[in-house]
DNA sequence: TGTATCACG
DNA sequence: ACGTACGTGATACAT
């Protein structure tokens, strides 16, 4: 997103908010020469070199990523010294010694699992040079270490791609000689205690110090909880499923075939368009860069016009349901825990969401029926536990009730009724227990709309109607909410004024093309601008409930664990002798975490595997 | 490496 | 007259 981050470059695009006291001058002591560089071999030593140090920077190496990786030394940073640990049990001494302390690191997730795989135990984190750098920057990007300190501090460090080549001359870690190591990390290590006090006074000036001390900090440790707890799937029932669904694909290939009278990859888009729009001659609809759009929306209106179209259509759910999950999640099954353990992305997105890969755990399938059963494979697998689930309910919903204090969006939510069809009732001026099915359907594509700053045609597309009933149905959908109206409209003159947006807890995001003289790039950008503020507080409450509802079931000493996090729900297997105090427990959090004028709804369920789960309670406050 | 598609909130 | 809903990540194909 931003091109090799200029950092001074995005401060100056993040003028501080007025309630924030600008710092006359952010200007700080120069850095001081590189100290001499010690590789340190005795355990003892290696501790001692700790003591007094009021900042510790701890930065490790190692062969792999995440929870899987073996770490091969640890640079090391005090006011005083710098050093690199490599032999093993002078880590071990290093991980024990700093597990009652906090510490500085860049990657803190990533270091705190390092750090566990050497023995060490949970520890409070100090300080981030990724996170902040995150909140700083708003970009989309990984804030790599390096740009940093070339940045803040004006000090070049040996890169990743430096130290191991890129392409087929790449070297492993393990490869890389003890003085080399050290050199990358220590001095890593130092750059992350130098760049403490300036990123600190960054953050305080633009006002994200909260979100970074009472949110992100804290989270970085609930998140490699989660990450090394895992999920546990039901290999041999996907197993089961990757057969059958092979089989039905073959079937569906072989029809196709014969309907199409010839043989071609239902996966290439390319073979697919030619057969459907040249051979077959079937109307076109939209087009892409590279030619005729075959996705679902285009197919769908083609569906009536020839037998193929279904057929492709089931193809390619099942297509992509197999190969996506079926095969694909019995593969990352950690043969230690017998679990599947995501990486969450902590500084991946620009909203504050949080992001997962490795499997991608946040879009595991719901919405169909095969769907269902995939997600049936994730289970509570230890003995006598079940998964519980907790959900907000409407929670954007709620918040832009909330942010623009609308009354007749208020008055709904307060009045506990179904805001969809609250909304129906409104827009066509009916009784609320008239409301027909479409009638709510059409509402609840307009709230959706609404929030992703959506228009008239976007929103006649979206319910296949014309452009005249679209517009006649906005124009009643506004006057209902004309507050709500009123509300993003200002964001967007506001966004558009400044080139940049600010949520309610000081998350901002840079949107330069919002003075982009681009039609085209400028609505986008104000699209981008108007959701922002709703999909990042929406992060941050459940991020703050996360962090909350991790202290507390630490301190309570409960078996159940917080394993899922997908948007506005989270997932814990937990022993059914705990169901009930976590029915308690995740619910009072959850709604806590925030103060929303509507209020805030949670509900919760239980059941022995993601899909099959009944309704416990739900819960406003 | 880029594009199209589609899974989720 | 423009083009048309926000935020992600994984897969397969084509280059």
């Amino acid at each position: 997103m931003f091109d090799r981050l200029e950092f001074r470059q995005l401060l100056s695009r993040f003028p501080p908010p007025d309630q924030v006291p600008v710092q006359p001058s952010l200007t700080f002591e120069a850095v001081p020469q590189p100290a001499g560089l010690k590789v340190v071999e005795d355990a003892a030593e290696a501790v001692s070199l700790l003591a007094g140090a009021k900042d510790v920077g701890v930065f490790t190496f190692s062969e792999g990523v995440g929870r899987g990786s073996t770490v091969l030394g640890v640079g090391v940073a005090t006011e005083q010294d710098t050093f690199y640990v490599a032999k093993q049990d002078a880590m071990d001494a290093i991980a024990t010694t700093l597990s009652d302390r906090p510490i500085s690191g860049h990657d803190a997730k990533e270091t705190e699992l390092a750090l566990r795989a050497l023995g060490g135990g949970r520890r409070d984190w100090a300080f981030s040079t990724f996170l902040a750098a995150y909140l700083l920057g708003a970009g989309s990007r990984d804030p790599r270490l390096e740009d940093l300190a070339k940045e803040f501090l004006d000090v070049s460090l040996v890169s990743t791609e430096q130290l191991l080549g890129t392409g087929r001359k790449a070297r492993k870690p393990a490869d890389v000689s003890i003085s080399e190591a050290a050199e990358f990390a220590a001095r890593r290590a130092e750059a992350i205690v130098h760049l403490r006090p300036r990123l600190e006074a960054e953050m305080r000036n633009l006002g994200v110090d909260y979100l970074f001390h009472e949110i992100e900090l804290p989270l970085a440790g609930v998140l490699a909880d989660m990450e090394s707890e895992g999920v546990a799937i039901d290999v041999p029932y996907l197993k089961e499923m990757q057969d059958e669904l092979g089989e039905q694909m073959v079937a569906i290939e072989a029809e196709v075939e014969q309907v199409a009278g010839q043989k071609f990859n239902l996966n290439a888009p390319q073979q697919l368009a030619k057969v459907l729009f040249e051979d077959l001659r079937l109307p076109v609809g939209r087009r892409t860069k590279t030619g005729y759009s075959t996705d679902a929306d285009t197919l769908e209106t083609l569906r009536e016009k020839h037998p193929i179209v279904g057929l492709i259509l089931e193809h390619r759910q099942l297509s992509k349901l197999k190969s996506t999950y079926v095969d694909a999640l019995p593969q990352l099954v950690d043969p230690l825990s017998g679990r599947v353990h995501t990486s969450f992305g902590q500084a991946s997105t620009a909203t504050g969401r949080l992001s997962s890969s490795n499997p991608n755990l946040m879009n595991i399938p719901i919405r169909t029926e095969l769907g269902q059963r995939i997600r049936r494979a994730f289970k509570a697998s230890r003995p006598g536990h079940v998964m519980v689930s907790a959900d907000y309910s409407q929670i954007e919903l709620r918040i832009a009730a909330h942010l623009s204090g609308d009354p007749k969006l208020l008055g709904a939510f307060a009045a506990g009724q179904d805001i969809h069809t609250a909304t129906a009732a409104a827009v066509f001026r009916i009784p609320i227990e008239t409301v027909d099915p479409n009638q709510r359907r059409l509402a609840k594509v307009a709230n959706f709309g609404s929030i992703y700053g959506q228009g008239e045609y976007g929103l006649s597309q979206q319910l296949g109607i014309t452009g005249d009933v679209a517009r006649e149905f906005l124009a009643q959908y506004w006057s209902t909410y004309a507050h709500l109206k009123e509300y993003l409209d200002k964001v967007r003159r506001q966004a558009r004024e400044e080139g940049f947006v600010v949520s309610e807890t000081g998350r901002r995001r840079a949107i330069p093309d919002l003075r982009s003289p681009n039609f085209q790039l400028r609505s986008a950008a104000e699209r981008m601008a108007i959701n922002f503020p709703m999909q990042s507080l929406a992060a941050d409450i459940i991020k703050i409930a996360m962090v909350r509802l991790q202290r507390e079931i630490e301190a309570d000493n409960i078996e159940g664990r917080m394993l899922l996090q997908v948007h506005d729900e989270l997932l814990f297997e937990v022993p059914e002798s705990e169901v009930d105090q976590f029915a308690e427990k995740v619910p009072r959090i959850m709604t806590g975490a925030f103060e929303l004028a509507t209020g805030i709804e949670v509900e919760t369920k239980v059941g022995p595997n993601w899909a099959d789960m009944r309704k416990l309670a739900v819960v406003r406050a």
